[in-house]
DNA sequence: AAGTCATTCAACCGTGTGGTTGACTGACGG
DNA sequence: CCGTCAGTCAACCACACGGTTGAATGACTT
């Protein structure tokens, strides 16, 4: 565990994108399967699976197969670190920027994040670089 | 105006790399100048002025030139939509998913996203797709 | 076993990104 | 004016991304 801001990375970058977004929240309220995801879209089952991915590596998603089918499930506590991030700036903005800098000490030293990201999950650490 | 989701997609896809945000963390106490921040990076200045016109375009910095200096200010208020919604997306999966759809559904019927945006910039509203 | 449904994989294409170097522009200091 | 300092711009490179199509895999149906 501890893995480094690579997963802050990487669950941004699929935030990035509004098809990656849509799918997240088709996903939240209940589980669906692949097909089921890509009948909102207008461009073909592969890329659907492919953002899928991008989405699971974030460890936005998870997939539980039963026989031929995928069922994708959301996991939103992934965003937890992200969530952290944006709003130990934003206060760091309202507050007079303590917030971030206690937040990034946490961060460095070891790690505390002050949000919620009750159900285990993506905690982080320190590495360098990208 | 009313751009769509294309300035929450600048934002995302701006804090997914780990230099630009350690360029806001940096930026957002106080005013910096293009060398001042380079000198934190094992990279080109070049390379750096890239990163901050990145993170211009995603309307997180402001740049006041004074002189042959440029003076890089944060604009943190530039997270707001970005926060609204993973704070939303989040919410939905604490609450039972209802906030998601209620910020959703505003986001559709017009915008009122809870950001700022003050010194006219980019909007937003409502296109589609990428 | 054959067929078909659900999904991924592989190859490919065009475009964007993160980085480099070297040339350029513009403002200061003599 | 001349040099130099601050910063961007342009060309280039390698690689990742978002999409396509077509073939491959695997699990149900008959």
């Amino acid at each position: 565990m501890v893995e480094g801001h690579a997963s802050l990375d990487r669950v941004f970058a699929a935030l990035a994108d509004p098809t990656r977004r849509r799918i997240l929240e088709m996903v939240l309220p209940r589980e669906l399967r692949v097909t089921e995801i890509a009948e909102s879209f207008s461009m073909s089952l592969a890329a659907i699976s492919k953002h899928l991915q991008v989405l699971e590596r974030a460890g936005l998603l998870v997939r539980r197969r039963a026989g031929r089918a995928h069922h994708l499930r959301a996991k939103p506590e992934a965003v937890g670190a992200a969530h952290a991030w944006i709003a130990a700036y934003a206060r760091g903005w309202t507050d007079g920027f303590d917030a971030l800098q206690q937040y990034l000490d946490a961060q460095h030293g070891d790690q505390r994040v002050a949000d919620a990201r009750p159900s285990g999950g993506t905690k982080k650490g320190r590495a360098h670089d990208r």
